[in-house]
DNA sequence: CGAATTTGACCGGCGC
DNA sequence: GCGCCGGTCAAATTCG
């Protein structure tokens, strides 16, 4: 499947984070649309679901790829091997917790992330990546790699 | 001292 | 048209 096309895909992650040696063992399951609409707010799910980006002053619209998953995990920050800045936090209805906006550090890389842990259940950590990274991986890291590669958030071949 | 984070302001889409 | 809500900007501040 081609880049352009909109995606979804929905897993359900547990992991155990090291902070010793960043070291994350990831288990991933897929789960079913209908299963995300439970576990997240509607809100979410819709912009999810129904994602379109205008470019403006252009009649041509465009679908980003997004990803979203789930892990259960203690700590906000999951270390996937990129670097991120943050550049916003904003809370969100119908949920305590503040949602999270970063940004992939890499020049010419605008790839983007939410991170919103659950009030209903404050061991669920929701990520959600928008668009694809241009540029390898940071730091690999063994286990969580392969799961970001088989869901096709950045690609294997440099571009430049 | 440069880079990343914090945090309120700002802005645009959408529903009423 | 207005106000709410979610997303981004950017200046100040902190961090490494």
């Amino acid at each position: 499947m081609e880049n352009n096309q909109p995606m979804l895909l929905l897993g359900s992650a547990s992991s155990y984070y090291n902070s010793m040696n960043g070291g994350l063992k990831t288990s991933f399951t897929q789960i079913s649309r209908d299963q995300m609409e439970v576990d997240t707010s509607e809100n979410h799910n819709k912009y999810i679901s129904s994602l379109s980006v205008k470019k403006k002053g252009d009649n041509k619209k465009i679908k980003k790829p997004r990803f979203a998953f789930q892990t259960r995990s203690q700590v906000d920050i999951l270390d996937d091997g990129y670097r991120w800045r943050k550049y916003g936090q904003k809370a969100v209805k119908n949920n305590n917790y503040p949602r999270s906006y970063y940004r992939c550090t890499h020049e010419g890389c605008n790839v983007k992330k939410q991170v919103q842990r659950l009030s209903k259940d404050e061991g669920v950590v929701v990520t959600t990546y928008e668009g694809m990274h241009t540029h390898p991986i940071d730091k690999p890291n063994d286990n969580f790699e392969q799961i970001l590669h088989q869901m096709q958030i950045f690609p294997n071949h440099p571009l430049n």
